[in-house]
DNA sequence: AACAGGAAGATTGTCGACAATTTAAGTTAT
DNA sequence: ATAACTTAAATTGTCGACAATCTTCCTGTT
């Protein structure tokens, strides 16, 4: 899966990462307590790396903790999606229309050329695409923005709880190949270096994502 | 000053404070190292809550950190500041969209008295409202805008850095009053329930507010 | 029976010491 | 003299133990 590899140097990264997994997977369910103790016995590693990893944990707005008492894994409701998504549109919507702009020659060619594999993948019905397919699209527009802050709030911040929300809820839905032409939609307006263009698709595109998520939480909920 | 107290519980949290402080006050100067052991002998605390400190700041963005070497404080760079201010024009452009919807009918009496005090400072010359004022108006809006994630990313990552910017550039300018003028027109818009209007004056004063500070910047540089 | 106060247990916060890694200096060989 | 290797110093990463705080349960009083 990962494209992207945030490789784990320290003891403390690989218990951030496992951490993090688990919570968004499920594994640990949301609104669960973290105990320290508890984990680094989990974990065999000292309860400073595992508060370490907490802490950043806090930082992805994934647990909230609170002083002297503990930190919790945060639960994923109806206004918290809806949150979530509003930022997400902005943001995105602002990441396509600097990508525009500012991605090189060769990243648009990348880009179009992920496209095209994954059209295959669509049409043989692999909903593999879904899941992998979908992030790596974005994660490549976010990067072709250049700009640092967005990509940290993004890819550090948020990304991970549109994933907790997106696994946690079960997403193969029927949205696969409607969402695969907003993607090539976006991908024509940035090749034709229209930001405006390219801002207002992707808005519309995490917009009708939103619509999406937030029916199938009416029914799970 | 500080309107919004966040009140220290911890030690970390004072040691945090502290640094974040004599951090974006240029005390510790900008691309400067941050040493664990010397950091905690002067602030009489352990390396653990020094430790624990720099972590935070990382995740604001204060900082850089390097597993095994260290933690820099960023360096500021004309870069940096259209990089920040892009995704903060994006952000509280959002903001004011929401505030316009979202802020309660006290909250926006409320605004607009700020807005009257602050007016005679402004008459009377008081450049105190270039600081604080400025931070106050626009953190009621962020505030305002009822969103968790905005409200953080905000508050807690780029302000900070927006105030570092500002402080080590010597910010006491001659947009005083012409920014007054903008805040008046951007709370008219947010009386009136006019989301879009709002936005789009927030984004462009916030535009003016960059094109300002990177004067300052070719001048300082 | 309900509520306030206080001990006992458990959990988080802080500390100093040790281990691992990086950086710098010093030495040797080409 | 330069380059590569080795070694030593300094810094960060990790650990287990102790201190402070919160939670729970028990006791006693109204």
């Amino acid at each position: 899966m990962e494209f992207f590899q945030e490789q784990a140097v320290t003891s403390s990264d690989k218990a951030f990462f496992r951490l993090r997994k688990e919570i968004v997977e499920g594994v640990i369910p949301s609104g669960s307590k973290l105990s320290e103790t508890e984990l680094s016995t989990k974990y065999q590693v000292s309860r400073a790396v595992v508060r370490e990893a907490i802490n950043r944990l806090e930082a992805c707005n994934i647990v909230e903790r609170r002083a002297n008492v503990g930190a919790r894994v945060v639960s994923l409701s109806p206004e918290g999606l809806i949150e979530l998504y509003q930022v997400r549109e902005s943001l995105e919507g602002m990441a396509a229309r600097l990508a525009a702009q500012h991605m090189s020659a060769q990243e648009i060619t990348d880009l179009n050329a992920l496209l095209n594999s994954q059209s295959h993948e669509v049409k043989s019905a692999e909903l593999y695409y879904q899941e992998a397919g979908d992030l790596d699209f974005h994660y490549r527009i976010i990067l072709g923005s250049k700009n640092s802050h967005l990509i940290s709030m993004l890819v550090n911040g948020l990304y991970h709880l549109v994933r907790m929300y997106r696994v946690q809820l079960g997403m193969a839905g029927p949205r696969v190949t409607s969402a695969f032409d907003e993607h090539k939609h976006i991908v024509q307006a940035i090749s034709n270096r229209d930001p405006e263009l390219a801002e207002m698709l992707m808005r519309r595109h995490i917009t009708y994502s939103k619509n999406n998520i937030e029916a199938k939480l009416q029914n799970s909920l």
